[in-house]
DNA sequence: TGACACACGTTATAGCATAACGCAATTGAT
DNA sequence: ATCAATTGCGTTATGCTATAACGTGTGTCA
């Protein structure tokens, strides 16, 4: 009875464990380590780390959610469903930039087609494979720097 | 006896850790954990985490190391020395990009001003004051990709 | 000479992540 | 139908990364 269960909506499937984790984030207002989720799932079965590191992982998978290196924490991707650069399930996209407030916590996802090309123009320059991109600037967003 | 010593060359003088630290990294061809960095310096006298974190903390400060976010690791800055966008000691540079590579664990550093521009432009219409940012791009190099 | 700043050393603890085991359920080929 | 492969799950234990809180020594400078 471990089976993803089919969702009339799109994307993947995913398991219950998979749908508590990305509920959590997605209701969340700033990123959440693992522990503070696991925290919020206790009541829901939730024992140990590795239950919402594998969900996470999975939500990765499925770039439904992302993970900030700079905080070791996770948000849900805000992403407005189906936007451009999609891989043709509505959750694909180019590489993903975070601005962080360092006061508030709150987090913004955008993408730059520039930043995108410049840095694979470099990459294609000397020769090396990208894998993964990661982009992040950490500082005070409007509202917390007035 | 613990102050820094100044030393004939260039940029703040470091103290005796700093300089153990610093080295260390400096003669690494990949990047280094900070326990990494303690278990190299046990011969020298280092026995607590402490001891490199703080120097980190401090050479970071100085612009003399990078610290790796997705890896959280640290590497020597590669920069020539005196390089664009100095703020005057040598040491200064505007927002820098890594290159990591996942096989040999190669670290190249570089700098793209129009990606600076691009992503200093997004803030400035978002009325985001960035701190520090972050570009690291994972994959594999030339050499490990052949 | 006394207040201050700073580097240092130590112990303890907090926070983030994964290894390794075994069980349960689903899938799909035979 | 049945067996093998795959995937998700739960648990325990462990490892890696980072900082808190304490006290010491030293150099600076009013």
């Amino acid at each position: 009875m471990n089976a993803p269960v089919s969702t009339p909506t799109s994307a993947p499937a995913l398991t219950k464990n998979q749908s508590l984790v990305f509920d959590v984030l997605d209701r969340s207002d700033a990123p959440m380590s693992a522990y503070t989720i696991l925290d919020r799932l206790r009541d829901h079965g939730f024992r140990a780390p590795l239950q919402v590191y594998r969900a996470l992982d999975k939500l990765l998978e499925f770039g439904m959610v992302h993970r900030l290196e700079s905080l070791n924490a996770f948000v849900a991707c805000a992403h407005p469903e189906s936007e451009c650069c999609g891989k043709g399930h509505g959750h694909g996209h180019g590489t993903v930039a975070f601005a962080i407030c360092e006061s508030c916590g709150h987090v913004s996802e955008f993408h730059d087609h520039e930043v995108d090309h410049r840095l694979g123009a470099w990459a294609k320059a000397k020769n090396f494979k990208p894998a993964k991109t990661t982009i992040e600037i950490r500082g005070l967003c409007g509202a917390c720097a007035a």
